[in-house]
DNA sequence: ATTTATACTGTATATATATTCAGTAAAATT
DNA sequence: AATTTTACTGAATATATATACAGTATAAAT
């Protein structure tokens, strides 16, 4: 992703805190009124800059139409811990989230989006054992022999990905 | 805090589903299109019937001012969790509910009506251990090699689709 | 019995807002 | 050296949008 300059970052942060602030995005007066500008065409141009770095996507003609890309959104500082199935214990399965990990991202080479508690021995070949957590990653494309939480008939289990032609195998 | 009618409950859950979708919230219109309303003061009524009673807080002025509630943001919903029994099909019926567990949302890509938790162990070559929780939606269309619940002569149970022209194998 | 809330249609309008055009000027890139 | 990008001011405008006003009708609360 292109580099951004001081200005487009000041103008990306404005834009963070306001929707932070407010609950939906800034006008172009808005931006204006917060950095000191005088004409709304300034606020336009870094937008349109910061369209085209893919740091915000615009949709043109509505307002207030700014819309954070993915990478852009901001991460939550702690990471939820998810039980998958809630097998024997009781008290455990009244929460859904088990607690929250602070998230510090020197310790992990890729980001991911929450930690998931496995239950049950189902994928112990490949070293997964029960109450291991592993670490999810949204995301859309999956590649052959990728182990993904499959969401089979919308259930949602722990899988080898295995595609050939028109069949998946899991 | 107030009891929504049932439609106001649907504009809320519009609104929310607007937010999610493009990242900020609807206009009146907007609501209109989505729920068929003819005139924009239904959308408005709507909206101002939802602030008095605390769910949302409109910025009077502003497009796109709505603000939902940190109550009404994060307020989590309850699945049911269902035992699968033996005989006669698992139904949301309250006798058949174990318990309901928060439910979030943003945690999972997709949406689904309820648990079910796995009696034997017919299904574990497909990873689905005893006392496992499946996530099950009611569904119209099955493809080939989804894994459903299968009833087969008032016998509830978990098997792989498989459709070969007219015979269905499982 | 009367008031209030719900649930809309339909019209109208002030203004909030995006967006374009015309400039100026410095910095970075080619 | 020429072009593009950055970084704005300032004015103008079409339209997106909130919002008020005038109705109709039913249900719920007082």
């Amino acid at each position: 992703m292109k580099e951004l300059t001081i200005q487009q970052k000041k103008v990306l942060q404005c834009i963070k805190f306001y929707i932070k602030k407010t609950g939906f995005p800034p006008t172009r007066a808005d931006i204006c009124r917060e950095l000191g500008f005088k004409s709304p065409n300034a606020a336009e141009s870094h937008l349109r800059a910061l369209e085209k770095k893919g740091y915000i996507t615009i949709e043109n003609g509505a307002s207030r139409g700014i819309n954070l890309t993915e990478n852009t959104a901001e991460k939550s500082q702690t990471i939820p811990v998810i039980g998958l199935v809630a097998a024997g214990s009781p008290t455990l399965a009244d929460e859904n989230i088990e607690k929250h990990i602070p998230y510090q991202e020197s310790l992990f080479l890729s980001d991911f989006d929450y930690f998931l508690r496995v239950k049950g021995l189902s994928m112990k070949d490949a070293g997964i054992m029960e109450d291991d957590l592993v670490a999810i990653k949204k995301t859309s494309e999956v590649r052959n022999g990728d182990i993904v939480v499959a969401r089979i008939d919308d259930e949602v289990t722990l899988k080898y990905f295995q595609s050939s032609g028109n069949q998946i195998k899991l």
